[in-house]
DNA sequence: CTGAAAGCGCTTACAG
DNA sequence: CTGAAAGCGCTTACAG
């Protein structure tokens, strides 16, 4: 294991002929030093040459700094569901915070609050800011580093707002689906969630689906509306009872595509053709939405981009920099595709 | 962004009323230092009540020790398919490090090896092991960090084999799915690769697609293999070339659950049916393989385990433990559903 | 068995 | 504009 010997600011100064101070102010671009530009030079080129490269382990200890930003994955018994979107989101935030030398670590908390404790991530690795997906409801840990002004961006939204977050707008994006829905021509429009009504997600598409019914002008029927679980079988049952109503709904928002794949199967198994019978629009627009046979129409998540705005407001809110808004939405987009036709 | 003062290792010396020395001694379990009992449990005793939390800065400083394990995540342009797998291996990964008081940093390289150096992040960041997915054929920087003697781990298989990885059994794998086809009848058995013939894991299943044809007499014919190249939308030329021929075989083995969306596709486009007229063996299982319809029969792979294996081959590598075996091949399993049956 | 002390590589008041 | 020096929180020979 005999790695090379590093090479230190120290090394750096002494070939450049100038003390560590001097050094380490040029190579920090301390401009409050006022250091000369020819001597700024020397420095650069001295660490250039030597191929030097600044222990962290050092920063951190001299300024508590660790350059480091936590994820913390909340995994759902369903987790491949999950990866797929994280795995889009983790580029996001890669893309910002390594150009500025922060690096991302990854940790798993269980489901149940019980289990895993970030909050000895934050503390004993020291990390400078947390990102955190799906949030619980109520979350002790998150509360309790928050108030510890701990830098924290969730993903997700919270009721009371006071943690910044960054999300979708997903009472606009169910809007846009059952929209689309009644513009053509549907007005038995079934819904079947993405997760229990308890998730804030879930009860801001069903807000949504409303305010569409509402403008609409069509009555909201009770019994049209189901809870869909996070996993695939959880789309089946309410899809039969759905199907299994003296007037089944000639189309359904089911908002997630993991769930219509249940739903889609209840369908089949009926009997059914999408989008003869039914038409049907999805959520997420996972990549192999577009396979499935119709090509499912959906709402495209726009992940890549939720982990770009998230790191950018961690970096900010870890510089101090004064927030206008730490409560960011993002738009989502109406992916037209096979599934959602015409009312027949 | 007052934080609380940190409790240090002093601080409980002095509650314990030992040294430091002695303090560091009963917290890292430094045997050899022989503290008797009594003494172990005073300072174990005020650690616990101060809540003492070991700064991993100053133990990196001192020691070395970053007590970081790196991912490198090589993108492709199919960046969702990874990620599926890629989930599931972190978080076997985690499974074994954490309770080490590792932690996992990731980092996604670029697909071109020019852009992304994460001989950068081993060096600053200095963890003290690599796990590298999708490792190119021929990279130099890996060489570098292996012969500059830094722990690394890949998932993949490399010719050569001098570098500790994990894979799966390639060639046993198609070979249990090529072997499953033949046993139902099947004597023109398309394939159609997960990816270019350049990389291992695809020659891999070609070699054992071919051993299982060889082992039931059935003449190799060429143009009954093509390639896929990771992406759905590669599994949909390559079908339409294999149903255009002459006599198109009674099934097709592609190795990649993502490409066989595409060739199904093309086989649905063409009026085809799915087992009647053709059965089809995917790769890898992913969670919407069991939902299509008909339900691909398909190949797992056992990404949780591959990540657990690779996370304590790297451990064992840190400690400096010698291993008998550094190039681990798991076994896959063949799944039946209802895409492939019997020859009609 | 236990402690004083040096050292890991940086930053940052404080002088000059 | 620039340097000497203290300090960040740990580990670890070295004495005793």
């Amino acid at each position: 294991m005999a790695k090379k010997k590093q090479v230190t600011m120290s090394d750096v100064a002494q070939r450049a002929g100038v003390s560590r101070t001097t050094a380490s102010f040029v190579l920090n671009d301390v401009t409050t030093a006022n250091i000369p530009e020819e001597t700024r030079q020397r420095v650069l080129q001295a660490a250039q040459e030597l191929n030097y490269m600044r222990n962290v382990a050092a920063l951190t200890l001299a300024t508590g700094k660790t350059m480091l930003i936590a994820l913390i994955v909340r995994q759902t018994s369903e987790a491949t569901s999950v990866n797929i979107f994280t795995g889009e989101f983790i580029r996001g935030v890669l893309g910002v915070i390594e150009p500025e030398d922060y690096h991302l670590v990854i940790h798993a908390a269980g489901p149940n609050q019980l289990e895993s404790t970030y909050g000895k991530l934050a503390r004993i690795r020291r990390v400078d800011g947390l990102l955190i997906t799906l949030p619980l409801l109520d979350d002790p840990e998150m509360i309790e580093l928050y108030e510890e002004h701990i830098p924290v961006v969730l993903h997700g939204t919270l009721t009371g707002g006071i943690i910044p977050s960054v999300d979708i707008d997903n009472e606009q994006a169910a809007y846009q689906a059952v929209r689309h829905l009644v513009e053509l021509g549907h007005r038995r429009i079934g819904h079947i969630s993405n997760a229990p009504f308890s998730y804030a997600s879930s009860s801001h598409r069903f807000k949504g689906y409303r305010r569409a019914l509402d403008e609409a002008g069509i009555p909201y029927q009770n019994q049209l509306v189901l809870e869909g679980d996070f996993i695939s079988a959880s789309g089946y049952l309410p899809m039969q009872k759905l199907l299994d109503l003296p007037q089944p709904p000639t189309a359904v928002f089911v908002s997630s595509d993991i769930i219509a794949l249940g739903a889609i199967a209840a369908i089949r198994e009926r009997g059914y053709r999408i989008p003869e019978d039914i038409s049907m629009i999805g959520f997420n627009d996972y990549f192999f939405s577009q396979h499935l046979n119709p090509p499912l129409t959906t709402i495209r998540v726009p992940a890549f981009e939720l982990g770009r705005h998230a790191a950018q407001l961690i970096l900010d809110l870890i510089a101090g920099k004064e927030q206008e808004n730490t409560q960011i939405l993002l738009p989502t987009e109406l992916i037209v595709r096979g599934s959602a036709v015409k009312r027949q």
